[in-house]
DNA sequence: TTCTCTACGGATAATAATTATCGTTATTGC
DNA sequence: GCAATAACGATAATTATTATCCGTAGAGAA
């Protein structure tokens, strides 16, 4: 791809703004995170970025989602046997579902999912700050390759 | 504490339906996650245990918690930052709200969100088995210790 | 342009949670 | 009481992530 996106062009500017360098491999993982659908993984991430800068290793590819996190451009899905998934097209939270034989993700609108933060924070006392919301199930195509399994 | 709690009743039946002892240990190990308010982690729950059984080894607490989890009778809140903690008071799925500070993990009801799966269910031709919902925030202890930071 | 200063990149070591291994122990059924 | 075997416990191995450290390259000033 040549183009640039929208919200690659948008983080380039964060990062200038915070007085961070937008540098060629900056650039290229950058991109792969933003504009790939399925909310990729560091070590997707660094695979796809390995053709095009051969030296990258993965401390890059971690210290720039750290970077990322640092500047709230990216929303961390994280699973319980470590192998995280980022979604930096989108950071606000919002709901995701999540195929639990080939590990894809995709977003979902559930809607009403705001009242639902302003009544917890009336009852319980909470400074609401954010929130997960993850339904996990077997995607179609899973579903037709081994139904026995299901 | 000194009688047993049923639903700690409840998992030795299913450890021994599916061929497995309830040995000293195991139950004690089991007790600590079963009747903790808290969702202990696998660190706590050691902690807890050590003074009773001084030999006690961490791996003793994950094989057992990977029994339950075998089992079905445990829900895995995983952390992004690997640290992960575990419901076995309610193993099936329910929200939670989880304080960033202390990392106090309390159970809520949001209701209707049975309606959110078939919904789901129907518009991507997914097949739903689980879910997962937290909410994240700063619990009124926090709030009152260290209001400047939030 | 050249110099300097500093952030960045990359290799590797360190850390931490979890899992695997394996010899020993203890429990259950006979 | 005895044999079979599941479970325990110590430790090694694994894996994801973070820290360290040094060489390099890029931005800004003269």
């Amino acid at each position: 791809m040549e183009t640039i996106s929208p919200r690659v062009r948008q983080i380039m500017g964060c990062l200038k703004a915070a007085g961070h360098r937008v540098t060629p491999q900056r650039l290229a993982i950058l991109r792969q995170f933003a504009d790939c659908l399925n909310h990729p993984s560091v070590e997707r991430v660094y695979a796809a970025v390995k053709p095009d800068f051969p030296t990258t290793s993965l401390a890059t590819v971690y210290k720039t989602i750290g970077l990322l996190k640092e500047l709230g451009e990216v929303f961390e899905i994280g699973f319980g046997d470590g192998s995280n998934r980022y979604d930096v097209r989108l950071p606000k939270p919002h709901p995701h579902l999540v195929c639990l034989k080939c590990r894809c993700i995709i977003d979902v609108d559930l809607g009403s999912l705001s009242h639902m933060t302003e009544n917890l924070s009336k009852s319980t006392g909470f400074h609401i700050v954010s929130h997960r919301v993850d339904v996990y199930g077997i995607c179609p195509d899973c579903r037709k390759t081994v139904c026995s399994e299901i």
